[in-house]
DNA sequence: GTGAAAGCGCTAACAC
DNA sequence: GTGTTAGCGCTTTCAC
């Protein structure tokens, strides 16, 4: 259907061998033959067939990337910085989205490896069933875990200091005064915001603080979860003074909760979200944010990836970037305040 | 290195090409034959290389999709819905970002065509160069272009009504009162924008109205242009009462700016967005904005690859979308003035 | 229904 | 430096 090296051969009178090494940058040819291909593949708007290639010397050039959503803010970054990170080498990517679910995770998985991708980014919504996960890294192709740690697993993760992080958002809220603190965690399954909440715990054993029970929600995946969640919290009879969302989509929802119940922020209840996001400084009050380097999860999880089909055989390699607090106006913090 | 149908015949006891019957299920196998293959696969943990296949069968149901920015909402909800409506076919897609650089737009092109996807969904950076389209479609794979209309093109478009809606929107604003608006353009030459100035010009046409050139102003892809531009216009000596911003990035930068200069909307600055966002409604006051189908765009140029890739050979299609003016409050309509 | 054999477009030995 | 010859793992005739 297309033109195949042998057209080129043939119109450029050498040998299809001749041909696939002028056209393939390896072997030797001679500057004489080199021209006569190339131009004649240039002329006749030769393609090459990178599937063809795939198959025979092993490599697509092509990195699989499974996220919980891609239309998630967060996601969307750490494609971008998986994207540009592989593609200087002239890698490109297969997106998948698992929607947070184990099993449509594994057929994402599935469908990317039997494309032959060359090794796997994921953002894991698996905690015990990492079955789909240890059979591909078993295969011999890379698997890079993202976002969620894996402590006890083989794997390479880049991740982020979740339980400082989180920590040091709780810990501002305490030193602004709160001792009701309210936490919406995201679903509690995934290991990030199961760190994200350890951080929340250590924070208030650090000052001191009891932790009353009724002040965890659990919230989940989406916006709507994080609004119904914060909404419970508004709506205790003894309500927090403050709110700490252990997700982006956590913040939306508790934005819209707070929005709907009119609570003015700070002063009726604080406001500290996990993740920085699209506006937070722009809108009214600036919301105070641990920001994650979002890009740069993306760009080491797609740098180690190339390192590892380099040939890098070390032993896993745990990334972990940190968090800034982002202190905005969302807490009360008086400019001074600010460190 | 990995198992092949060769290794499960071996295993099952029958042909290599039966096996491949069994597997790939097609030809006819005998029941028992079948069973075979099929607990021999399950047991040894065969996976098919897709890429073989797609070598022989000629495709790899794999879909390219090249966006300006996966960054940007408005993208992230297309790849979503695109993912989602080829997935069902088993579909997946191959994402390329070119950063509304049409050079780079060729390169991703050229990235995805070598890998030998299916079909192509481009949201070009394109306005006459359109080579890198047009040889991809002569090559007989389906190319949808979406977002930027093409009119005197042979493609598959997927567009939403963009004079319309910005019609529609800057009449709202006219209807309020509003005489001296301005209006932040994306980059003039992409499509889109182009018919969105068309829409702020009818608007003020037939409401017999005459522009100020001075309130035109171009931005650019991202936030930063559209905080300049939003800027440059607050800043005229005689500022324009109510600013359209012609896509969601430049609503950011324009909120932005507005921020940055302390003024109040709608009170002292109006703003209605074209392209809805995460936490328009959400922030106070809420933004006013031209709500686009998104997902719907992703959907449809999806079924329509689909429909293409079934062999529909019909003329090319061109879909138009509607789009709805969300009346939030950045107008300063009254809750009575909303139709 | 099943097997043998050819071939998709390319890379990679291996001779010359 | 160049051509010949094998495959990569699969689908697809074509006999049987």
């Amino acid at each position: 259907m297309s033109l195949t090296i042998t057209d080129i051969a043939a119109a450029a009178g050498v040998s299809q061998a001749t041909a696939a090494r002028a056209l393939g940058g390896y072997g030797s040819v001679s500057e004489k033959s080199r021209e006569q291909v190339l131009t004649a593949a240039r002329r006749l708007g030769y393609h090459r067939n990178e599937l063809a290639a795939a198959l025979v010397a092993g490599s697509t050039h092509t990195v699989g990337l499974v996220v919980g959503d891609i239309e998630n803010p967060f996601f969307a970054s750490v494609v971008r910085g998986l994207a540009d990170a592989v593609e200087v080498e002239g890698h490109t990517v297969l997106l998948a989205n698992s929607d947070e679910d184990v099993v449509r995770e594994a057929h994402a998985v599935d469908a990317l490896r039997s494309r032959q991708v060359d090794g796997l980014v994921v953002a894991t919504a698996a905690t015990d069933e990492l079955e789909h996960l240890t059979t591909a890294a078993a295969s011999g192709r890379p698997v890079i875990l993202i976002d969620r740690p894996m402590p006890d697993s083989a794997f390479d993760t880049v991740t982020v200091g979740n339980e400082r992080g989180a920590a040091g958002a709780v810990a501002h809220l305490i030193g602004l005064g709160h001792s009701r603190i309210g936490i919406v965690t995201d679903d509690p399954a995934i290991a990030s915001s199961a760190e994200r909440l350890l951080g929340y715990r250590r924070a208030h054993r650090e000052a001191g603080i009891g932790i009353d029970p009724g002040l965890i929600v659990e919230g989940g995946p989406g916006q709507e979860d994080g609004r119904r969640a914060a909404g419970a919290l508004l709506d205790l009879d003894d309500p927090p003074t403050a709110l700490f969302t252990s997700s982006n989509l956590a913040t939306y929802g508790a934005l819209s909760a707070i929005r709907a119940r009119g609570l003015r922020i700070p002063e009726q209840v604080a406001l500290v979200g996990f993740d920085d996001f699209p506006l937070a400084d722009v809108i009214l009050p600036p919301i105070t944010v641990v920001s994650q380097p979002v890009d740069e999860i993306g760009r080491e999880a797609g740098l180690l990836l190339l390192r590892r089909l380099g040939g890098d055989e070390g032993p896993p390699q745990r990334i972990e970037l940190e968090t800034t607090l982002m202190i905005r106006s969302s807490c009360g913090a008086k400019e001074a305040e600010r460190a």
